[in-house]
DNA sequence: TTTTGTGCAAATTGTTTGCAACACG
DNA sequence: CGTGTTGCAAACAATTTGCACAAAA
């Protein structure tokens, strides 16, 4: 879907109604650089236009979430991050450590998930939740910290 | 750590207190069949003992933690749980759809540990986060449904 | 005009914090 | 006895729900 007019026909098409708000979260999902949280959302970002309520950014992300159109994940401790489902990730590696993060696209997981069907039989997604542990600077520093102690 | 005793004796090297809800909360977790929630904790998970407060129970884990003698783990959306250092297991494989889940041992572990590490440089642990995806009967399932629709 | 969706407020859930009373060492 | 700990209550953060009113179709 490549645009919010796009996306809002995805919603017509369900026999969904295009209400303001909804095309607010979706021109919101559209301009966001990255991930976001329903309170930023919420709170305009993106754009100056007139804020909705969380409660509704919430009810609308689940929705267009049952569509196929949003996608949450969670990066770590705190509040989800949604997108539109084609720009999320299929997966992060996080840093617990530092806190950095690098996207893994479909191509660089599939030998994981290969590994990981054949030998438990689990079609793995890492798409919920992040590949978490510690990046190569933090590492390198974990050890020399522990050497250290 | 083998036994109560042990664990409060740890505690006591640190120079921390051992109080009654410490010994409280390290015997749920001994005597707990698998990785539970603060709450179950509080409310006398595994005894029938004087229920302690949450507010204990979260102060104490976190402590614990810190010590080494407990970690605690997401397991999907909902409370994080949390188990004796040495029985949690280093990950689990958990069913997006039904829920359920398995434990992986290290050994199963190293080769996708490996993997990462020498293809992106991180050091993954799995701890924090579980893999989650489908189970087989899950995936066949999945499968079936979209053939359908 | 009939639904469906919105905003607001209040309820829920999970976790943290402030503080006076209390108990370990 | 003195400081670390507790329990209780209240604050917080993230998310959900109830409901009267507004606005798509």
């Amino acid at each position: 879907m490549a645009s919010v007019e796009g996306a809002l026909g995805v919603l017509k098409a369900e026999g969904l109604r295009v209400s303001s708000a909804r095309r607010l979260l979706l021109e919101a999902l559209f301009t966001a650089g990255g991930p976001v949280t329903a309170e930023q959302i919420a709170a305009g970002a993106g754009g100056r236009v007139p804020p909705s309520d969380v409660a509704s950014v919430y009810r609308n992300l689940e929705l267009l979430e049952r569509v196929g159109l949003v996608r949450h994940s969670h990066l770590g401790h705190g509040p989800a991050v949604y997108a539109l489902a084609g720009k999320l990730a299929p997966a992060y590696l996080i840093c617990e450590r530092c806190g950095s993060r690098r996207a893994l696209g479909d191509r660089e997981l599939e030998p994981l998930r290969r590994s990981i069907r054949t030998r438990f039989g689990y079609h793995v997604r890492f798409r919920h939740f992040p590949i978490a542990g510690l990046c190569e600077s933090c590492a390198a520093r974990a050890e020399k910290d522990a050497a250290e102690a």
